[in-house]
DNA sequence: CGCGGCGTTGATCTCTGTCAATACTTGTGG
DNA sequence: CCACAAGTATTGACAGAGATCAACGCCGCG
């Protein structure tokens, strides 16, 4: 593992807060593996056996409904951690996980980390404090889904993937827009209406790039009920 | 403490795994307390220094809004602890806390836990799965908002409520309507709205006390495509 | 008795899902 | 290089679900 990838790794929240050589020890010298786009890096149901790292790219967690469609709970980024709860949860993924971008993943025993949190007691602090953020991540998640319409929701969302909150911003939409779409809870067809509603408000798209005049306004207008500002 | 506050204890997500030793070194002697409804417990943003055992009650864990509005993320009942979390967030606590009927509560100190987790490996995996636990829960709501209409949502609702899962069944709504309501994500009308639409699938409301003719019924109508039915 | 909180009902409006048709993109093979 | 197919995105028309606003009934309480 190079320099970059290991300042990757340090920044999660799971490891920020991890000696570094309880770090080494659960790395244990394996380096991140390339998964292609679209790869299954496990299914509801199956055993839980190891959890990952987001060195790069993006991987959606979702459950196969009974009739076929799937809802997407999450879709997280690099440098964040993800599945190190079903570990602890009778021992099976309670979701599936599939990479949505072609993505390199660090990928970790549940063994390895079952016997760190027994050795050192930081560890099993440390694993606390993140499954505690993914906690907060979720309950943030319940709260946007409930109140906000859809342009809310989606301005919401291009917040999050702004990395300044002021000024002037461009971003690029980093999967599919059917993705998006799912992830915001709503239909394709609303996403693509909810981005014409969001233009008079400075937001422009052009494929999957898309450009804020003003991230703040747009912070703005996914807080405060819709009509306050001029449409 | 008496006998039966102590298996309620030893029921919970967190305790079950936890040692009999352990346990009664984060109790520390302390008996339950009495909050009359409408109590606030904490409040988001102030400092976590304890987290809470549900002996009997209902507590509603909800975020308030810019606007004054309130979003009740989640209602634990009797056997959930909550709150746990929030201990490891950096200090405060993310979300307020208030008893809505009239409840018994152990309060336990964050200190102690942290100690606890220091002293003895077996804590941490208990607080592990729990906060796990948690998750998944949090997920199967995520889940349960995006896909289910009123109706649906309200029947997962009453499921939920009854202590067998098929044949007649009567239960009590456990709190007021208006916060059922929110609870599923939908305005005080629409959920007498959805109350109506269930009575056709022997569901019937008498303020509240709900009889379900049969509770495999109302299970299968929360899941399946609304209109598979007879209505 | 009258007041206030809660719940229900009705009318209306807005938003979103659905269905269908049409672009646009990308990759394939001739 | 073009033709074609498959996947993805957009647009329009329509219907249904739920929000909102307003009115009213119910009940507990001073």
């Amino acid at each position: 593992m190079d320099q970059h990838d290991w300042q990757i790794v340090r920044a999660t929240p799971l490891f920020q807060t991890m000696s570094k050589e309880a770090t080494e020890r659960l790395l244990d010298g394996q380096g991140a593996r390339v998964f292609e786009k679209g790869s299954l890096l496990f299914q509801q149901g199956t055993p839980a056996d190891y959890f990952f790292v987001i060195i790069d790219g993006w991987v959606k967690i979702y459950r196969a409904t009974p009739d076929g469609t799937e809802t997407v709970v999450h879709v997280f980024r690099r440098g964040e951690t993800f599945a190190e709860a079903a570990l602890f949860l009778g021992g099976r993924y309670p979701v599936s996980a599939e990479t949505v971008s072609t993505s390199r993943l660090l990928r970790i025993s549940g063994q390895a980390l079952r016997r760190s949190i027994r050795d050192d007691p930081d560890v099993a602090l440390a694993m606390l404090a993140s499954a505690s953020h993914h906690l907060k991540l979720l309950v943030e998640q319940i709260e946007l889904m409930k109140r906000l319409t859809g342009p809310q929701k989606l301005a919401s969302f291009l917040v999050g993937l702004c990395p300044l909150s002021d000024g002037r911003c461009k971003v690029m939409l980093p999967y599919e827009k059917s993705l998006v779409a799912n992830r915001l809870g709503m239909e394709p067809e609303s996403l693509s209406r909810a981005i014409n509603k969001l233009r008079p408000f400075g937001v422009q798209f052009d494929k999957d790039e898309v450009v804020i005049e003003d991230v703040q306004r747009l912070a703005k207008f996914s807080d405060v009920s819709q009509d306050e500002e001029e449409g």
